[in-house]
DNA sequence: CCCCAGGTCAGAC
DNA sequence: GTCTGACATGGG
């Protein structure tokens, strides 16, 4: 099955491949994954996305809702703050678009993502479902495909059988969170109709789950527009950005933003995240040198 | 050899 | 309440 979306101020390639997600890979001129069980594929042509399944029928909505299409994306960037670090953001990260994923697969694979770097995070979920998920249908001659593994299948597994996959001690978080997901005692579907505040609580009893994976949970998988992870590379951001020679703990860094950032700062904490971590030329994940803070920090009146 | 990576946890004050 | 080191693995 093909169709073609509309797609106006949509970056493909940057909404794939900035870390939220990470089963996305360039194929051809365009990207292929799994999205909820169904193999795909997307290619950017212009304003459009053209995209092929191999499931029958004419229903895109699960597509639709996955990558975000029918938001009001430049509304959206419009309640940014007007300072110099954002405005630079914007320019680089223009197009980039938060997506609806699925919260077990979401919540799986930030609990793989502590202190690993993205390029890792991938070929361990890479692993993980080659290993434990379930061959899903392909087009003729195509590659092997898998669905991302239930938490039920996880739950399953010994401990060691999933430290082969390489996520080192994360499998025992892993694990311990899929059985309490499989066996019913924390209901990942309700989680997503509570308030922000209650959700996140309920996602930080998970075993290897703290503050920063339920908030990246909260923001890519239940669209809480709100919810701002702080990790290694927003830290430095905003420290050197809007806390110069100070020392925020983290409870004051978590004020700051939400009264900062606007109703989306979700988003604007994933435009700052792609700009620290390409803002140097020539590295394509070099990240923002001292310099470039310093000139950021010290050029003008930031607020 | 070193340091760091989309952190979390237990144990120490 | 805040601070510290341990925890696997791979890249620079």
């Amino acid at each position: 099955m093909r169709a073609v979306f509309p797609a106006v101020c949509y970056d493909l390639a940057k909404t794939l491949n900035c870390g939220q997600a990470f089963r996305w890979r360039p194929v051809r001129g365009g990207w292929e994954g799994v999205v909820e069980g169904r193999w795909v594929r997307l290619v950017q042509a212009g304003d459009t996305l053209e995209v092929e399944a191999v499931q029958p029928g004419e229903d895109w909505d699960w597509l639709r809702r996955y990558l975000q299409l029918e938001i009001d994306f430049p509304a959206i960037v419009a309640t940014f703050p007007r300072d110099i670090p954002m405005q630079l953001a914007e320019q680089a990260c223009r197009g980039l678009r938060l997506l609806r994923q699925d919260p077990w697969e979401c919540l799986a694979s930030f609990i793989l993502s502590s202190t690993k770097q993205i390029v890792q995070i991938q070929q361990i979920v890479e692993t993980l479902c080659a290993r434990f998920g379930e061959a899903v249908p392909v087009p003729q001659d195509h590659a092997l495909a898998y669905s991302f593994p239930t938490a039920e299948r996880l739950a399953a597994c010994r401990e060691e059988d999933l430290r082969a996959c390489k996520m080192g001690f994360r499998a025992p978080y892993l694990r311990e969170t899929a059985g309490i997901v499989a066996r019913g005692e924390s209901d990942l579907a309700g989680i997503g109709r509570l308030p922000l505040e209650q959700a996140r609580e309920e996602l930080i009893t998970l075993p290897g789950v703290g503050r920063k994976i339920a908030d990246c949970v909260l923001l890519f998988a239940y669209g809480f527009p709100t919810a701002f992870p702080v990790d290694v590379w927003i830290l430095k951001a905003l420290r050197g950005l809007y806390f110069p020679r100070r020392r925020p703990t983290p409870k004051q860094m978590h004020e700051f933003v939400s009264s900062y950032f606007g109703p989306w700062s979700g988003y604007a904490q994933q435009y700052l995240f792609h700009f620290m971590r390409t803002a140097r030329p020539g590295t394509p994940a070099g990240g923002a040198t001292p310099s470039l803070m310093n000139g950021l920090t010290h050029g003008r009146n930031l607020h």
